[in-house]
DNA sequence: AACGTTACCGGCATCGATTGCGTAAAAACG
DNA sequence: CGTTTTTACGCAATCGATGCCGGTAACGTT
């Protein structure tokens, strides 16, 4: 391969160029380029021609300037897991064809990473943010401060409910018991819920779920049967080992993540107990490593692109909108897909 | 709740309202603020104060127009599968701490998108690109222009061979290699080889991998045991049932992705054939779900997040660099995880 | 007392666009 | 042919910063 001489380019052209190429001004070659009724065809013409001649640019940093906007936005998320990578999609699909750009981040679940995060991003001049919170952020006291100074929001899925913005969520509470309820037809009365950590919203409203379907159903709540734990596969699998070491030995096991349901499936395994003979298991998520697992899994499903369109739609009317709409929250139903793992009886 | 009004909030504040309300000039808050040696004590501290005051937040817009960047690197990947998303974060990781933004596209594997998504980065003024092509992608005139035009370029894992641009591949023959030997001391001889399209330059060098490996062995290269389809389970799957009715009975298949390989595995399981008994299996990737395949899943592990991060490095080295480096390229090795569903004998 | 230093600070052009206003030339009108 | 109306375009301010250049005042020096 030959050495070849580099040598930096050329500037990019600008309006400017154009303009000084054609002999005419700046402001004519914008209204041309722009479409504005009152400029000579010929001219419009040849500012075109020029432009597509010198691979004319225009640059948005200059645009954003002068209308304040950047028709970009920003999105944060915990990580880019199925779930979040799905959502991301949605954004992206209606943001794609509203002609904005998505600048996507990831907080690695760190709150600190979060703020660094909104910072960069507010700095970068996004027309606005969606969020989904991480699992270390308590305190939402950043999102408030973007609110007061104006910034369009929308949070999604992990949203703080003290925090009165706009919100795209699950009814969790509704997928708990769709999971419940199905245990329960199944035969099970020792229904195990396999929690996040303690202070993690969606876990906890998916407990209520879960203890209200116990109730419908007049099965006693044991809090034995309530474990919470970090969300990853060990963390899991150490507690599913604790739940059948102490003696309350479970007929079902509902988790509130996929990822934990692999980790009590391996446990559950480890133990020699048969999935779903010895104990039911219902996940949720309904990642596609679900049908995967020997058994398949039973999980609820969440709409995970859809919630990353209707964010984005929120988002959209949000900005578009003269007045500041009042906050509003969308819920959206999760659907229980059954699998082997939860079924005990042929239909 | 009770309905309340809400209006726009102010706009926020620049430095000129810092040096209004002070009486100083715009240049003296300037400097101020950026710890110049030339500005009084006193003055520096009561525009500090004033500006925290004021929430004062520098536009980066503006500082971008003057500056000529942006202190942004644009990502376009094909999607944000396990291998991406990793990637991604390694980038991330890299881009964060010397204080730079990534903007992450998806170009959902279409030629026609990672065009739109190249435009909207660069109208976007990125500092540069880094980029991994999709599957769709045969003609890149388009990142020639960039680098034309000087854009800061770096290609990672999926790139085209016929551009001269620094990249980070992975060593996808030395892969190929590894899986094949590992299947030959397996005892298999009749290994077939479960490519991506023809047209997918990495499923090609893996091909040139596995090929060298018969040779080595002495192996016959059966053309029949060769199947390319496209990157789906589904395909996978039927790509699979045709090799098995071919008549041409493989005692192992070697996939070019683990996706691929979970179609392979379903396929046999359908056709009754056990693996590793009968067939044998290695995916590539090692994504997380090769761990909780039944049987688990031997797989060529890549370095994605590494990738990521060695990909950033170049992309700012080239970025800080006064005049233009000459392209190179990384190679990454990848390592052979070796489990259940290619073990014929126990070691 | 006159001059040179140094410390501080302000004015202004600049980056690449948009946009309101003004106006010359051309067209239409009476 | 004079007047009004259009048409088409230029001028200059603006967006929020940076940074060069130059100026003022308070010192110190001889």
């Amino acid at each position: 391969m030959p050495l070849q001489r580099r040598e930096r380019p050329a500037k990019p052209a600008t309006i400017k160029d154009i303009a000084r190429s054609l002999g005419v001004s700046i402001s004519t070659v914008s209204r041309a380029m722009r479409d504005f009724p009152d400029v000579n065809p010929d001219t419009k013409q040849a500012v075109l021609d020029m432009a597509k001649q010198l691979d004319y640019q225009p640059n948005q940093v200059a645009l954003s300037l002068v209308t304040r906007h950047t028709h970009s936005i920003g999105v944060i998320v915990p990580n880019l897991d199925y779930f979040f990578a799905t959502a991301v999609r949605g954004i992206d699909e209606i943001a794609l064809e509203a002609g904005y750009t998505v600048l996507t981040c990831q907080s690695n679940e760190s709150y600190g990473r979060e703020i660094t995060n909104t910072q960069r991003l507010l700095n970068s001049q996004v027309d606005g943010l969606i969020v989904s919170l991480s699992s270390a952020t308590s305190n939402v006291d950043h999102m408030r401060r973007l609110m007061t100074r104006g910034v369009p929001l929308v949070l999604f899925d992990r949203v703080a409910t003290d925090l009165d913005a706009t919100k795209v969520v699950l009814d969790n509470h509704d997928g708990a018991m769709q999971a419940v309820n199905h245990l329960f037809e199944q035969g099970c009365r020792r229904i195990a819920y396999l929690a996040g950590p303690p202070s993690f919203s969606i876990s906890n409203q998916r407990k209520d779920g879960y203890l209200a379907a116990l109730r419908q159903h007049g099965l006693p709540v044991n809090e034995d049967l309530i474990i919470h734990c970090e969300f990853d596969q060990a963390h899991a699998y150490r507690a599913t080992e604790q739940l059948l070491a102490s003696g309350q030995q479970p007929d079902a096991i509902f988790t509130v993540s996929d990822r934990l349901a692999i980790g009590a499936l391996l446990a559950l395994r480890h133990r020699g107990q048969r999935v779903p003979e010895d104990v039911a298991l219902v996940g949720f998520n309904d990642e596609p490593v679900a049908s995967l697992l020997t058994p398949t899994l039973s999980s609820v499903s969440q709409p995970a692109f859809e919630m990353g369109k209707v964010a984005a739609q929120l988002f959209l009317e949000q900005l578009n909108s003269e007045s500041i709409l009042p906050p509003r929250t969308i819920v959206l139903k999760p659907v229980l897909v059954v699998r082997e793992s939860s079924l005990k009886r042929r239909p």
